[in-house]
DNA sequence: TGTACATCAGTGAACGCGCGTTCACTGATGTAC
DNA sequence: TGTACATCAGTGAACGCGCGTTCACTGATGTAC
């Protein structure tokens, strides 16, 4: 029962979609080829008409987990209105109880973080592309504040202060699932000064 | 064959010290009985009279890689001669590329933080007490600095230090190792921001 | 536009492999007398 | 202190399971004429 392309298409992204809440949440190894296939309501079967192997869909993941939060950061950061500064509010989303324990539809630098230094190159390659995305929109956004401030703030600067800060994010939020389960006050308290900042 | 008590504590003991830097390198789920039970000199079966599941070894390692690294955290704070504070000391060397390339003899906060998300409790619990036993002397060591330098420092305040601190060592390294293989000089960038702190 | 045929997405059984764990066995160690 | 026996650490085969991947098959879609 051969498909359409549409049929065929949609069923890809349905793929990509669910691998993509699953392999942030469980790890790339956590899930298994049938699960994430009846998660997308087909079989087990049919995986390799979409993709060459477990691996190149992982890369695909990544690649679509940072497109689509990428894209939510530069959006909140052109519709900021400067009455509190766009960075001190991503602080606050993302270093959020909510964003903790609902990794599936959060940022994939701190849910793949281990993926891609233990999985495949294919997959490093993704989070990569991704880290240096998310470096350049935030030092971007660094400059445009001082700039909106009157200051001057030279680039060099700008994406020191990007990379420190999502250093600090990304630590602060795989601490704080690290120890959710069982220390929750400690894990708020992370996310709790890390927030402070 | 029975072993002596002695021998079988050491065997032990190997068994903890390989698995030790096995699961900093390769993770819990990376290693299975037999590469580690052969790594430690012995055949995989004999591993049963030593602990009950490969879970309750994850946890001992992560216990006994904390002991460790706490350890010599403690002593090279208690050597320090104050040219220079001990806590920059540490950022230099934990964010050094020898400890980004040579996670097994390294801070299991970082190489063990995706371990205590996604395994069993039991490792959790282990990792937790890790984190608070870093906290506590990262604390403690900011105190000291401040009173040294004749300030006043609210004990809250340390503690918030700390957090931001250990937050920002491990965030650095964990996004270091991420994009190592396939954009080193990215990763030299996350350390070297990381140590500008 | 209609027809005949090739293509190929999805199905579900199967393959081969490695894993965590169990087990019968061996023989040196520890212990009761 | 010496002896006889129970204990138990290590060995390596085996078990059961789930995994990534392959494959023969089905039948609707796409296409050549």
């Amino acid at each position: 029962m051969r498909l359409s392309k549409e049929d065929k298409a949609r069923n890809r992204d349905n793929i990509v979609e669910s691998a993509g809440r699953m392999f942030r949440t469980r790890g790339v190894d956590g899930v298994g080829i049938a699960d994430l296939m009846k998660s997308a309501g087909l079989t087990h079967g049919g995986f390799y008409n979409h993709f060459p192997s477990k691996d190149a869909l992982a890369a695909e993941v990544c690649r679509a987990s940072f497109e689509r939060t990428l894209g939510r950061l530069a959006a909140a950061f052109d519709g900021s209105d400067g009455s509190r500064t766009a960075l001190k509010h991503l602080l606050d989303d993302y270093l959020s109880a909510e964003h903790r324990d609902a990794p599936d539809g959060g940022c994939p630098s701190a849910s793949l973080v281990v993926d891609a230094w233990r999985q495949d190159d294919q997959i490093q390659e993704a989070y990569a592309e991704g880290v240096e995305g998310y470096l350049t929109t935030l030092a971007a956004e660094f400059s445009r504040e001082a700039t909106r401030g009157g200051e001057e703030l030279d680039p060099a600067e700008a994406r020191d202060r990007a990379v420190r800060l999502l250093s600090g994010m990304v630590g602060a939020m795989v601490l704080a699932r690290a120890v959710g389960r069982v220390a929750p006050s400690l894990s708020d308290e992370i996310l709790d000064a890390g927030r402070r900042r």
